[in-house]
DNA sequence: TTACTTTGTCATAAAATTATAATTTTCTAA
DNA sequence: TTAGAAAATTATAATTTTATGACAAAGTAA
């Protein structure tokens, strides 16, 4: 998952950034309001974190403008403590939640995930698909009963692979999900990638779950026996 | 275990602050209402000791603003002797037990023990995981029928792993729950602690406890004997 | 004060992950 | 059937993360 995170106060866009990478996504940060909008604009972000008190370009206007884009990404507003109007404004420009500074980052996680739960429509923390399953917290994978250790990219993958199962998922939107914004390469990790995670997840099994689709990408689902 | 103590009179905090640190306790404390709040609000801890006269803000609001913010930490009240009426306004408020000042700092830590131990659900006063033992009220560590003698800071990292078994406990989550607020942890403390800590506990047994999760934190579990 | 212990910082070594590039294999359209 | 393209695989380089020893700073007790 990727989150883009922006704030101008250093001290806390660094003990984010940390936070969420050891909760294993892939963070973006701006420290002003227009990369802010640059980046959210012309990336896919799965979650936004979005200071309301900004250099450049303030947070609600930046939602409003990507709400007026099209671009549903969910969004937290992160928001001085007092700021009561500010807060209803907010909610009005769409956002999906507040949360008041201070808070805790264990607080802030909780309501990472139920924005994140809420909006992909699931009831649990958990996914499956066929005899494969993902825990969104522990990030332990299990395939038939026995746990299967990933390195973090490999475990990113595998979310965004098992969140959009049954679906067609080109090395450009592996990209843009799975890899931050300094990833220019036309080098072929992807398949490097999807290679490891063969041989970790489908190596061994009757059933093979990644099939590559020639010439367009890679997909998860129900393949032929063999 | 972190403790916040907010209160006014600079004596008795000064008196909270050393008994407590005596026990072990990594303390927090704040002179006025809205120190507190921040505090309260940004960092994770295990209990909160709040004076109801305060200036600032009452400690009764605070406690609602807490509690508003879906924020469980057991809170204990201190109250002035005749104060009666607002006793149980602070229980309304969802505090978890009172203590009227001037109070005995034995009285006061047995009431802290019993709070924590109703919370934890534990029923008793030692932590038990694999072949180690840790005792809450003593702070003995006994692993293998042997007596480990940890300092303050080791044993606080120790306890917080106990009551976290296999569960990845993230460098996020570990500095808010085992060093003070002043800590602005972008050095590798914990890693060295970590490894004082299996220097003690660990090395010479044939099971591991401590594990890395590289990328992520450390985890307390039973390992693979070596 | 002085000696001692604990806590925290830093530099570097060691280990593991991630990225790149080269090579081999597989697939597909002509 | 075969040439060319795409993908898989492998080796290795680059980078990041973790472990650890040495040392400095802060705190305590005699």
């Amino acid at each position: 998952m990727k989150v883009l995170v922006v704030e101008d106060e250093q001290k806390v866009a660094n003990f984010l950034q940390k936070g969420l990478k050891e909760e294993q996504f892939v963070v973006d940060v701006a420290y002003d309001g227009l990369e802010g909008e640059s980046l959210a604009l012309e990336n896919e972000y799965d979650l936004i974190l979005l200071d309301v008190m900004l250099p450049g370009k303030d947070g609600v206007l930046i939602l409003e403008t990507l709400r007026a884009r099209k671009i549903e990404t969910p969004v937290i507003m992160l928001t001085a403590k007092d700021m009561v109007v500010d807060k209803l404004k907010g909610f009005e420009a769409g956002c999906d939640d507040y949360i008041p500074k201070p808070f805790s980052f264990e607080e802030l996680l909780a309501r990472i995930r139920a924005v994140l739960r809420r909006r992909s429509g699931a009831s649990s923390n958990v996914l499956n698909f066929a005899d494969l399953t993902l825990d969104l917290i522990s990030h332990k994978v299990i395939r038939g009963g026995k746990e299967i250790e990933l390195t973090a990219k490999e475990y990113a993958l595998m979310e965004y692979l098992m969140r959009n199962p049954n679906r067609v998922l080109t090395r450009t939107m592996i990209t843009q999900h799975v890899w931050d914004y300094n990833f220019d390469s036309f080098t072929n990790v992807i398949d490097v990638y999807v290679n490891y995670l063969r041989n970790k997840v489908d190596r061994g099994f009757p059933q093979k779950l990644i099939h590559t689709v020639r010439g367009v990408g890679y997909i998860l689902k129900e393949g032929d026996k063999k």
